[in-house]
DNA sequence: GTTGTAGGCCAACAAGTGTTGACTCCCTTG
DNA sequence: CAAGGGAGTCAACACTTGTTGGCCTACAAC
């Protein structure tokens, strides 16, 4: 897969600069792919590094320690769609969809999830990114802005819950279905927390 | 807390194996409590003799290695309610209600989410618990039969999730919910997910 | 061509892990 | 009382982990 091969008849400025830059890529999706099938400490620096091709010096030189690695291989911007744009009674279809895609094409999420069960940082780093990029969708479309926390909580548990069946634990008929399906069954959950009245 | 001191005034027969079998007991809920507060990882059996005030040798001797130990301490009997008995259309507080009050007094559960979620035999394990304790309940109530599995995976992943946010990840507005709050809100979604017609 | 510098590798360290075997002590049985 | 066996302790093992410092190599500037 190595673009631009060995030959380095890349622009004469940089040929070792670049390197640099390239492993450092390397040694960051090797990181995730470990961190979210392994998650923080079964994913050994060595491991990571031979999956990288490289010594596991380099990462020590390049991150610090094992806990900067991981803070620079999970940060990660859901991208949410700007709901206050939408339909009202499409927003629930459209954040699960959103969050389908997100997950199946970026094991960065499920490393977090992994990393966040076990490790307090890993829990922490879960907790801005639902307080920074979740709640706010919330506040959109919420009828009572005071409540947004909690009904992005409940859309969040939902929205996780799934995810963990999904793609951590696998469970079976969770796996099972398609993501048609599960946009129908949890569409109409995730639009009545976030837009219903009070029960 | 220790009923019956060391005094040892207790019937003849078997002195030695009551206490070895106290000791068996105090390795098994200090487990329980290491596994459900660090996972399988960094709870260490080192850290769980000491807790239980014995040798980390105690532990190889009597449950034979760390996966065995983990085996013994998280096996677990949810004793769902007969949901059949039931108005069909309280199934869904119901079990919204048996879950959290069984959550909340049983650390074994969050020890299970915890190691499943890194340790293979964890993910099996809490499988196993979903295949023969929850999907009968859904068989109980769904239309069709056929459908059981799925829908006990909706549900399943509705109640993890909420475990997952507020015991495990603890964000905070999941945190604050009080339990009548989460049944209210989720009550409906059970409710559907196993009882409604198909999207 | 010489030199400085950064990229990269090797070998090693200290700490902590699960696990094992030999040893002591005490209670129960004859 | 003597003997046997199980409960419990101690010290050590082999191994893996994160992390460090010294060394080599190749490119860029002078």
């Amino acid at each position: 897969m190595r673009a631009s091969d060995s030959g380095s008849t890349d622009s004469g400025s940089g040929g070792t600069r670049r390197r640099s830059e390239r492993t450092r890529g390397a040694i960051l999706t090797a990181a995730r792919i470990r961190f979210a099938a392994d998650g923080y400490e079964r994913a050994t620096i060595r491991a990571i590094a031979r999956d990288a091709d490289i010594d596991p010096s380099m990462v020590m030189r390049y991150y610090g320690n094992k806990e900067g690695l991981f803070a620079a291989a999970v940060s990660i911007d859901l991208k949410m769609p700007d709901v206050a744009a939408l339909p009202r009674d499409e927003v629930g279809r459209a954040l699960v969809a959103h969050f389908l895609g997100t997950w199946e094409e970026n094991e960065v999420l499920t490393a977090l999830l992994r990393v966040g069960v076990t490790n307090p940082a890993g829990a922490e780093r879960m907790q801005e990114i639902f307080r920074n990029q979740l709640i706010p969708v919330a506040h959109a479309v919420c009828p009572d802005p005071e409540q947004a926390p909690a009904r992005a909580a409940l859309g969040a548990a939902q929205l996780l819950g799934l995810a963990l069946t999904r793609y951590v634990l696998r469970f079976p008929p969770a796996v099972a279905l398609s993501r048609e399906e599960i946009a129908a069954w949890l569409a109409p959950t995730l639009q009545r927390y976030l837009t219903a009245p009070s029960p």
